[in-house]
DNA sequence: CCGGTTTTAGAAAAATTTTCGGCATGGAAC
DNA sequence: GTTCCATGCCGAAAATTTTTCTAAAACCGG
């Protein structure tokens, strides 16, 4: 973090938010020429600090309209029962995201279906087919009131 | 999403992985020629299934690497409360998605922060001052198991 | 089989990305 | 104070990609 100063900083601003700004475009934000735009570029990929470029897409339009989140907790905390839920839970494409929690809950999913049927399919023959689930709690999205895909960058 | 055939599908496949992928290289892919694959994005932005081109950033090395989910209910569940507790969550700069839950709990948040003092200091001094919040339940993500930045296209 | 529409191929033009040599700035060594 | 070195920026050229356009091919309904 340290190794970025603030025009670095702006960059990355202006690059999470829309990455098919052109060099010329960030330049002018900049007041820079092109050069110096791109080097910053490349070395902040080369550094990690930019993972990758991805287009993002309209989950209602390609029919994913439902979003739950699903609470679950193992019945055993071996080791190898962990690692092997984890590993499961990698398969799923249903499961957009999955973070292993402090608390009384295992594990917080993110999930996206095209209906509640699909719901239902998904939690009684995948996720419940998972070895050493105890108690799954699923609460469901009704709107989406943010959704920011960049972090503050101070 | 009738609208897209098995190429639009690949095609937004190969996009939400990896927006930098060149025509040329899109195209060989798609056994295609330059022009169709250029008017297929074009169109697909058009349409909206394409809404937006990002970078996507390392938050660990931005300096923000604790990630915490925090259950909100509300004391009264009047729409002008709720109109404005929506209000005053899109300016905190910290929550990165709210949800509106069903269920027992009112609003879902997940928020990222830089350190156990900055979140203590955000409940204490952001969340907490805005009116009419009832209960409120932060869990840790002690690891990210799984994130996919993209919907899996059938 | 034909007419009309849509999609694609191919090539040329415009714009962007990428490379590279040189110049200015600032700090370290002497 | 001067020299040397490193760093970052500028400007132009080269390479590549994006964008536009016309004609040909494929598809569909009648």
């Amino acid at each position: 973090m340290e190794q970025l100063d603030e025009i670095d900083k702006k960059l990355l601003r202006l690059l999470q938010e829309d990455a098919k700004l052109t060099t010329k475009e960030l330049a002018a934000q900049l007041s820079l020429t092109l050069s110096p735009v791109y080097e910053r570029i490349k070395r902040l990929e080369n550094l990690g600090f930019i993972k990758q470029y991805v287009a993002v897409l309209d989950k209602n339009l390609l029919g994913q309209p439902i979003t739950t989140f699903c609470q679950v907790s193992m019945r055993y905390h071996d080791k190898a029962f962990i690692d092997k839920f984890e590993e499961e839970i990698k398969k799923l494409e249903e499961v957009q995201e999955c973070y292993h929690m402090a608390g009384q809950v295992d594990f917080l999913l993110k999930i996206h279906v095209s209906s509640l049927e699909r719901y239902h399919n998904f939690v009684k023959y995948k996720l419940s087919e998972i070895e050493n689930i105890g108690t799954l709690n699923s609460t469901f999205v009704l709107k989406e009131i943010k959704h920011d895909l960049g972090y503050p960058i101070h």
